[in-house]
RNA sequence: GCGGAUAUGGUGAAGUGGUUAUCACCUGAGGUUUCCAACCUCAUGUCGUGGGUUCGAUUCCCGCUAUCCGCACCA
């Protein structure tokens, strides 16, 4: 394993040129110079990107309570507000007046000040001013004053100057916050249920790097899965008892050590914290195998206490093996009610809780001083709302009358006939919650990136030349299959171009015809790229029917009639 | 953002202060060839960008942009 790890680090660079060169990613705009952080997709990528994002929702669509989503990327300033990504986390910049650099705040200050990262933006301006601060590029001590330092892309809803501030989002998640009260009445309000959604996420990143693994604008696939925190949840996790996952728990006593459990066990000895959790790792895990992962390369890692937003109770990452190292793709948290509870508190409305009935109904009975509002208002006026309040809450019911209330610093006399004692009998029948939401999030620019890495493979056929398969899963190739005449003439031509189109007319199935060239030189081209099927006519198949299917992997051949080819065809996708 | 390196056809590379920039692979056309990058002929396509020095810059210098590697940031 190690090998392998260490050839794959050497592969990424020849990975890369490939996919340039064959059109599955590229950096975008380079006829104008290229712009960090912002890659194109080809002819190939694309629909590549859009097999994966196919199967990733079928995945989760196939659990029977979950459903997909869309909405915008631009988002209001408030929503972001709420959700707490403009505000308190933002970090402060400040720029140089003279030469017009720009720092990180409280990276100048950490000479100066003990804990910088904590001071107020005008704590920080003010230090700046007192210590003279120098620019670290032209010794200049002339500051603006400090700027939070936004990672996201801002604009402005509507073309006047009063349109309203808007942010590109950072992330999806929002989007199924915010349709919380439709998803919830499409399920009738019977949790668990989720929702998913796949888009476009943008971070206006510092340095992007690595490729596709860090992105300015980047695809994205989130799924919100609420539950009643105080149900408990029953996932039958013993049936995936034969796999063993890699785990790394959060240890800063045991110093990280990997550990390789079911996630039954992993649940059962409080690793994973929430059985919830554990379920969606595994199923994870298992959509990771069906897109074409090498399961030696992938690992779930703790995050450590201190890494975890404040919210979270326990967060895991799955972490995949490439030429970067192991680079985080997918985050599965358990976020509690944070998110859910940042929107109610700016809008007053039980849409985004859940009424769950208490499983006995509590019987509460009471005796209460009524007030009889027909005397009271026309006696106390302006007062007689306050009275009437503070009668209803007196406990030791008066015995005799009248008697004195003491409402502010008011004291009023009560009549007799201004009460009635009743008798009153109320039912608690159950109460207003919000959920509590598992989101597992997938980076799929990362994943896409991991399935070409694992998937590339050189091998020696003859001499010391090296051929390149990428072996890609067959359900997400781009194409499925290349159909290839021996020799473009003697109806050789004709009859591929035929069997072409009888394969193209099958669903969901893509095909190209190729017929430049030698057969062995069209074979390596499709096998550079990732085409699991060849198809070969020759001579024969123009007396009896039958054609030779080519399995990518293998390098080997069988003959089969075409109406079996077709047949073969519709079973892949 | 800081430090270091780099930027030449689609890909990978060579080279130069001076006429028309080199090579391999790839790609296209024609020929040949009856199953694994064969061969022959022909063809298309390149000095990231802006400025400076110079009679002349792809080459030397500076800025910008991008890429790669560390650090930092992010998750």
């Amino acid at each position: 394993m190690l090998k392998q790890m260490a050839q794959m680090e050497n592969n990424g660079k020849k990975l890369m040129s490939l996919l340039k060169k064959r059109g599955y990613i590229q950096p975008a705009f380079e006829l104008y110079g290229g712009i960090a952080g912002l890659y194109d997709y080809g002819p190939l990528g694309g629909r590549l990107k859009s097999n994966v994002n196919k199967m990733w929702l079928n995945h989760w669509i196939a659990l029977g309570n979950i459903v997909e989503i869309d909405s915008p990327t631009i988002t209001p300033k408030e929503v972001l507000m709420a959700s707490g990504h403009i505000g308190a986390f933002n970090d402060f910049a400040s720029e140089c007046k003279s030469c017009n650099s720009i720092f990180r705040s409280d990276h100048l200050l950490e000479e100066i000040h003990p804990n910088p990262d904590s001071l107020s933006q005008e704590d920080l301006f003010s230090e700046f001013e007192n210590n003279l601060i120098k620019c670290p590029t032209c010794k200049s001590s002339k500051w603006s004053i400090p700027q939070p330092l936004n990672l996201m892309f801002s604009t402005t809803i509507g073309a006047s100057k009063n349109g309203r501030t808007a942010y590109m989002r950072p992330e999806t998640a929002q989007g199924m916050f915010l349709q919380f009260p439709t998803i919830s009445r499409f399920f009738r309000g019977k949790l668990p249920f989720g929702a998913v959604q796949l888009g476009k996420g943008y971070r206006n990143e510092i340095s992007p790097r690595q490729g596709i693994i860090r992105l300015r604008e980047f695809n994205m696939a989130e799924l919100e899965y609420f539950i009643d925190p105080k149900k408990s949840t029953s996932h039958n996790l013993e049936i995936w008892n034969d796999t063993l996952l890699k785990l790394i728990p959060d240890g800063s006593e045991s110093k990280q050590k990997e550990l390789e459990t079911t996630i039954f066990d992993a649940v059962k000895n409080g690793i994973v914290k929430h059985e919830t959790v554990g379920w969606f790792m595994i199923k994870t895990y298992e959509l990771m195998i069906d897109l074409g992962l090498n399961p030696e390369f992938l690992r779930f890692r703790q995050h450590e206490k201190n890494e975890m937003a404040h919210y979270a109770t326990d967060c895991w990452d799955l972490e995949i093996f490439g030429s970067y190292g192991w680079i985080e793709c997918v985050g599965i948290a358990h976020r509690g009610s944070y998110d859910l509870e940042a929107h109610d508190k700016f809008i007053n409305t039980n849409d985004l809780k859940i009424w769950r009935d208490f499983e006995t109904e509590k019987v509460i009975e009471k005796t209460v001083c009524s007030p009889v509002q027909s005397v009271i208002g026309p006696k106390f006026k302006n007062y007689s709302k306050a009275i009437s309040e503070k009668l209803l809450k007196i406990k030791n019911i008066p015995e005799s009358f009248p008697f004195e209330l003491e409402v502010g610093e008011e004291t009023f006399l009560i009549q007799k006939e201004m009460v009635e004692i009743k008798d009153i009998k109320t039912v608690d029948r159950g109460e207003w919650f919000i959920p509590h939401v598992v989101e597992p999030a997938f980076g799929i620019d990362r994943i896409i990136w991991h399935i070409l890495e694992h998937s590339y493979n050189e091998i020696n056929k003859k001499d010391d030349e090296n051929y390149t398969i990428l072996s890609l899963n067959k359900k997400i190739a781009p194409l499925n299959f290349a159909v290839y005449p021996l020799y473009e003439k003697d109806g050789m031509k004709q009859k591929a171009d035929s069997i072409s189109q009888l394969l193209r007319e099958v669903d969901g199935i893509s095909v190209i015809y190729d017929g430049s060239k030698s057969i062995g030189r069209r074979y390596a081209r499709g096998d550079e790229i990732g085409i699991p099927f060849a198809v070969t006519v020759d001579l024969q198949t123009i007396e009896d029917e039958t054609i030779t299917i080519r399995y990518r992997d293998s390098q080997e051949q069988e003959r089969i009639t075409v109406s079996e080819l077709l047949d073969f065809a519709t079973k892949i996708v």
